[in-house]
Formats: structure tokens, sequence, C-alpha cells
DNA sequence: TTAGCCTTGAGA
DNA sequence: TCTCAAGGCTAA
């Protein structure tokens, strides 16, 4: 359990923010517990990233106590009114609240009244896998809060439920209104749709729900054949009218909507109802709780299973189900006028084409791989790994798309001095070295990614498996270059893209590589061998950059980004695409500072001077990964998210400002023309980092000396490694200004969305921009 | 209280 | 006029 009390001064900057930031993060590497970090941001931003750097919490998976206190002396719980409910259970919610409170921060409360609030929170792991998009809306007692007005989509909820104690009268004052209850709203965190605890790496699979499955009964590859038709013993939709006509004249069949399973209880689905498809016993039990203001109460631990047959037992955690998998509030009518229509109307339709052209895609790769290989595709079982760590999901088997893989090779196989150096590859030979990690990996990767289909083959798959030995062998075979990867997600690899990431040969692996694979391979596609350049001694490698290198974990970076792309749009309609960027480049930092703090130098430094260095770097930093990850891991431009929508992955490296997109290829050129590889990557993010020219640094001569060592390393290993390149030292330090440059032009941008209100806030990508313009 | 079926009515 | 997502009704 993690208690962090706090909030002793309010950033106005921080529009009255005045409560802590609660971030989960499921850490894969720690066996999948979920780390907690509590971030304040009532304080200075100092505080907030002090605490991050301080903090890494994993917390008794037998804790279950959620506690806000809040200065009006409430206190949660198990008690759940339509009011409460969408904050009451803050283990699920806590982030995804943060987006309402601000709202309501920012426009009805003085935060002044509100500056002390202590959150005790607990992770119940399950509650980490579902979705985030709480769309608490505040169905107050007024009548006036809902209106038809509300319904857009653009429309954020208002967060008005709130975390109480079981006092009815409490409750039901908050729901009025007035000054207690916003104050209250605030402090507890009303839900909202910002679906923000994307630091939660499993999918939904703690739930009996078959989620997010689209058709996989009856159409999934799983399915065998992505026939509409088939029901997959899920039953067709009895609704009649399920098919309308596009365009172009063809019918579009919406049976296949109907043969999505309930989130909630996995019962049939009857249709949409307040905001998603859901079947009929829980859209009647939603319309029931919000109308009639009902209290429920769990009498275990608020972690109950529902499912069809448990349904009834606890309806609070049913409730908090309904909300968790976003059923929407605001869509319950708070007059109860009978009939018509809702603005959700257009969403549904979004929703519908979205499913519509997902399932096309899945026929057209399906029948682009029987007619490749024939007619007797038999659907594939899910390696027992992959069930083992999404047990209740049903698979949904998308087209495949290049994998982002640092497991990669260059196109001639030829090894990265750093590689060779670090003992991965043979230095002659240029493969990879078989390693137990790697081995293990893409064996069990083979079976992940058999019988899929890929129609983003990447040509250069066949490289890794041929090269060393085939120790790909795996991966390579028979799938090819399927990559079922295991969030679900399409990697929408542009093969032709500017990315040139032909080093990326794709081991066909769905899953992620492990650490040591992730330095396999590293180069840009060129390097030593194939330009020139004498073979490396490895020993030459200054054992700096290898433990610089080694320090690089961009399994984990795959993982986490994936898995939020996923946990944000897990059973949503539609999401804003900005926001979801925010919140990649919000966990990226949290990556940064992880990583960060357990480097040498940096970690030898007071938090106060950590804290300096992260504020004035992590843009920069961010700018620079992403380069990496285009160069050496083969990041595709765009990816396609579960709920269909196509999520602009170079918005990343762009920090949203599309406009940059040719000066960042121009510097990824540059960096490729100079053989950028991972030991220039890492010494260059260890310079942007040890900045001495940072203001205020107490321990200046720490940052100093590591800023020297790395440069000394730099040239040292561009001399030794890459003498063919001419003056890549030199070179590579000009391009670190223009990362700077790029990096300042994204700030600003943020910056004005955020101070637009078009960016979530509570986040420590926001907390980031507002120090530097302090600092 | 639940959940299946019915009624309603704005929008396509 | 039809659709379909709201709310309402009522047997279990």
């Amino acid at each position: 359990m993690v208690n962090i009390e706090s909030l002793n001064s309010i950033d106005p900057l921080l529009l009255q923010k005045s409560h802590p930031v609660v971030y989960h993060q499921l850490n894969p590497l720690k066996n999948g517990s979920v780390s907690t970090r509590v971030v304040s941001t009532s304080g200075l931003l100092s505080s907030t990233t002090a605490q991050l750097l301080e903090f890494d919490v994993v917390p008794s998976s037998n804790s279950k106590d959620v506690v806000v206190a809040a200065s009006n002396g409430m206190a949660d719980t198990t008690t759940t009114t339509p009011e409460a409910g969408a904050a009451a259970d803050v283990t699920s919610a806590h982030r995804r609240s943060l987006h309402s409170i601000d709202e309501l921060a920012a426009s009805s409360c003085d935060a002044t009244k509100v500056n002390t609030t202590t959150i005790t929170t607990q992770v119940q792991q399950h509650q980490q896998h579902q979705a985030g998009n709480l769309s608490g809306s505040n169905i107050s007692s007024d009548d006036e809060s809902i209106s038809e007005d509300e319904f857009g989509l653009e429309i954020d909820d208002q967060g008005g439920y709130q975390e109480t104690n079981s006092s009815h009268s409490q409750q039901s004052g908050n729901g009025t209104g007035g000054a207690s209850g916003n104050s209250g709203q605030l402090l507890n965190g009303g839900s909202n749709s910002s679906a923000a605890n994307g630091y939660m790496l499993l999918p939904p699979g703690g739930t009996s729900a078959v989620h997010m499955t689209g058709n996989v009964g009856g159409s999934g590859a799983a399915g065998g054949g992505g026939s509409v038709a088939s029901t997959g013993g899920v039953g067709g939709g009895h609704h009649g009218g399920t098919s309308a006509t596009s365009g172009g004249g063809e019918a579009i069949d919406f049976k296949h909507l109907f043969e999505e399973l309930c989130p909630v209880c996995g019962d049939k689905v009857s249709g949409y109802h307040y905001g998603l498809l859901t079947c009929e016993s829980c859209k009647g039990f939603f319309k029931r709780t919000v109308q009639n203001k009902k209290v429920y109460t769990c009498v275990a631990e608020r972690s109950c299973h529902i499912d069809k047959t448990q349904r009834k037992r606890c309806p609070y955690c049913r409730f908090q189900k309904c909300l968790e998998v976003g059923m929407k509030l605001e869509a319950v009518r708070a007059d109860r006028m009978r009939g018509g229509r809702n603005k959700f109307g257009p969403m549904y339709k979004r929703d519908r084409a979205r499913k519509l052209q997902v399932m096309r895609q899945r026929q057209l790769a399906l029948q682009a791989l029987r007619s490749s290989i024939g007619p007797d595709i038999k659907p594939t079982p899910l390696s027992p790994g992959y069930q083992q760590s999404y047990p209740n999901m049903n698979i949904k088997q998308e087209i495949q798309i290049p994998q982002v893989s640092s497991l990669t090779q260059s196109p001639d196989s030829s090894p990265s001095p750093i590689a060779i150096a670090l003992g991965q590859v043979n230095a002659g030979a240029g493969g990879v070295i078989t390693t137990p990690l790697n081995v293990g990996n893409l064996s069990g990767s083979g079976s992940l990614g058999n019988g899929n289909s890929n129609t983003n083959n990447n040509s250069a798959g066949s490289a890794g498996g041929g090269s060393g030995g085939g120790n790909n062998a795996g991966s390579g075979s028979g799938s090819s270059n399927s990559n079922n990867i295991p969030d679900g997600l399409q990697r929408n690899g542009n093969s032709g893209n500017s990315n040139s990431n032909s080093s990326c040969h794709e081991a066909g692996n769905g899953s992620l590589q492990n650490t040591a694979e992730s330095k396999l391979c590293f180069d840009s596609g060129t390097h030593p061998s194939s330009t020139g350049d004498a073979i490396i001694e490895p020993l030459r490698v200054s054992p700096m950059i290898r433990e610089f290198v080694q320090s690089i974990d961009d399994r984990e970076w795959q993982t986490q980004l994936f898995a939020l792309l996923q946990k944000q749009t897990y059973n949503q309609v539609e999401v804003d695409l900005f926001e979801l960027m925010c919140k990649v480049l919000d966990q990226n930092l949290f990556s940064q500072v992880d990583w960060a703090r357990n480097t040498v130098f940096f970690k030898d430094l007071k938090v106060d001077d950590q804290m300096k260095l992260l504020q004035h770097s992590w843009s920069d930093m961010l700018v620079l990964d992403h380069l990496h990850h285009r160069i050496h891991n083969g990041l595709p431009d765009e990816t396609q998210l579960n709920n269909g929508q196509v999520f602009n992955l170079m918005s990343l490296g762009l920090l949203g400002v599309p406009q940059l997109g040719d000066y960042f290829n121009e510097l990824q050129n540059k960096l490729q023309d100079l053989k950028f590889d991972m030991g220039d990557y890492v010494c260059m993010k260890f310079l942007i980092l040890l900045n001495p020219d940072v203001r205020g640094i107490v321990n200046k001569k720490t940052v100093v000396e590591g800023h020297e060592n790395v440069q000394a390393a730099l040239l040292d290993y561009t001399l030794t490694c890459y003498p063919s390149v001419n003056d890549k030292f030199r070179r590579l330090l000009n391009i670190l200004p223009e990362i700077h440059a790029m990096a300042a032009r994204g700030e600003e941008h943020l910056y004005s969305k955020h101070c637009a209100g078009s960016a979530p806030t509570q986040t420590l990508l926001m907390e980031m921009l507002h120090a530097k313009r302090k600092g």
C-alpha cells in the first residue's frame, strides 16, 4: 500500500490541481506486479518529479483499501451510488478520473478549498486490466445535469461522481452541487473519460467477458473464415434491422455486431446501449442504477467476478464494471424522455463502420492467405503462453503487420560494433548469437504467429531467419512474418515508408523481444563490416558504452506502448487521438525517468539535480528516442487501434506537430548517413540528459564529469568503430541542437494545446511543460 | 430486483 | 417510413 500525504501548496498554473496523481504501472519485470507511483501535482513540480524519482512501490496484492479522504472529511467506503460510482474505486479509476477533476477545478472550484488530500491507494491487479474509460458525468439530482447538448462526442464528462462515505445524505448532497459537492468531486476524483490509467500492461484478461473481440467467434481467423454469417454459437442478433447500404450499394451486414458478447457480463449483445454494445440485462441494470440512484455495497472486496451467471450477485461490482467498460452515464436521460435519438448516434455509426472495415480487412487477408497457401488453412490454437497471459480473451486475429523489434539485423545481417562488443553476435558471421533467451522467445513466437496472415510482409524478414545459423527459424518458418501481437493491435508498418528500417527484420515474433535480444542489433542498416571499416575488436568498445547499451530496454518500451494503446482503446468506440498521444508521451516520460534514475552519473546526483536535468532534457530525449525506435526498432508510422482508429505513431516523435515531419525525416536521414547505432544513440541520450549548462545544479561537478566522460567515450567509439564515417563524432554532436530545436517546437505546441484545454492535465508530461517555464 | 419484451420518437 | 436506442412494463 502506498500512502502519500502531500499537497501543501497549490500550483495555480496547474489549473488548480490539488490532488495527487496516482500512477500505476504494471511492471513486467517484477512478475507482473504493479508499481505504484504517487505523484503529487498539488505542489510545485519539483516535488512531483521528486516523488516520481523516489517512488517505486509494489503494493501488496492483498491490499484492497482505497481511501479517499477529502478535506471535507469524506472518505470512501464500499458503497456505490451513481454519484459515487465512477469514483468509488480509485484502484481502477484512479487516474482516469483526473481529467474531469481538472475540468471541475477549472470551471467551478476554488482549489484552495481542497488542498489537502490524502490518497491511500492499493492496486488490485486484475482491475488494472480494466479499460480506463469511465465516463462519469454529473448525474446529479438536478435534471439539468443531463441534456442532449452534452451528448456530443467531444464532450468530456463532468466528473460528477464522487466517492464518499456510505452516508446517502452526503452523497446526495454532493449530487445536488454546491460548494461542498464540488469540493468533494474534486477531492474524490469523479470518473471521467480521460481513461488515463495507461500504465497498465495487461489486457482485460481478468474479467470474464469476452472483450473487444469483435467478431471473434464467428469471423476471426480463429474462427476459420471470417464469415459474417457464422455466429460461432453466440447467436445472431435479434434486431431485425441490421443491414444498411454503403455508398457503393454494397449491403452492409451489421449482424456481426450483435455476435459480440457483452463486455460486462459476457451475455449476448442486444445492441448499443449507453455508449457501447451490451446485453439487455446490463442495459436495464445500468439504467435502473442511474435513474434510481441506487446504492450498492460490495460485501467482498470490490473485485467480484462478473459474468452471466454471477452478475446478480454483486451489483456494486457490476456497476463498477459497467463504468469501467465505458457505459456512459450521460446517456441515461434525466428527463426520462422516451424514444428519439441522442448524439451518440453518429458515434455508433462510426463504430459500425469501423467494425465492418476490420471485418473486410480480415476477410481480405484470409482470402489472400488462402490463395497463397491453399484452402486447408485451419485456425491455429493459441500458444499456451498466450492463453495464459490472456486467459479470458478471445484473440482477435488481425491482419499482421511488421513487428516492432530490436531483434533485427541490418540488411546484410552484419552486426554493429557494439553488438559485437557485447558478445551478442559473431563478428564474422554477422548473425544473431543464439542465447537461451532468444531461442525460447523465438520458438515460442512461432506458435504464436503461426497461421496468421500478414499483408505487410517485410521482405527483410527472411534475412534475420536466414542468418546466424538459423536461430530464428522458429519464427521465420511457416508463419513467415506473422506477428500476432498479444495486445491485439495492428501495427501498420509502412513497409515503404521513409523509415528505411530495413534493418528490422521481422522475426515473426508476435511477442516482444527480451532485453538481451533488444541489443542484438541496433544498426541503422550500415556498419563497419559493410562499409569498409575494420572488423571491430569487441574489447575496444568502451565498457561504458557497453553498459549504456545494456541499460536500454526497448522490449519493455514496446510492451508498454502497445499495451497502453490497447488499454486506452479497449472497448471504446472512439478516442481522442491527441489525448491518446499525450498519454503515450506521458508513459514514455515515465520510462525515461526509470531509465535515467538507474544510470551511472545520474543516479549519483541528488534528486533536486536529477529533476532539473530531466526537466530540461525530457523533450529532447523523447525526440531522440523516437528517432532511435524508428531507426533501430522499425517503429512504423502508424498503427491501427482496437477500435479501428488509426493512431499516428509518428506524432510521438513530432510531439504532436505534424509540420515537423519533414524535419524529423531529415534528422533521421542524417543519423542514418552517420551509421547511427545503439552506441551512438545511448551516448547522445546521456549527453542530452547530463547537460552541465542547466542552471541551478548543485553537484555540477558530477554532471560535467559525466558529460565529458560520455563525450570521450563516444569520440573513442566513433573513431574506433566507424573510421570510414568522416567526422562522425562532431556531426553527431551537431545533431543535438537540431533535436533540441525540434523538441522546443513540440513543447510549445503541447503547451499551447494544454492551455487551450485540449491536452490531458494531471500528467507528468504537462508538469514537465510547466516546470521548464517555471525554471 | 432482474431481465425480456414493449413502446416511443428523433433522425435518417 | 423505417431504424434503433432510449424508457417503461411486468412476470419470474
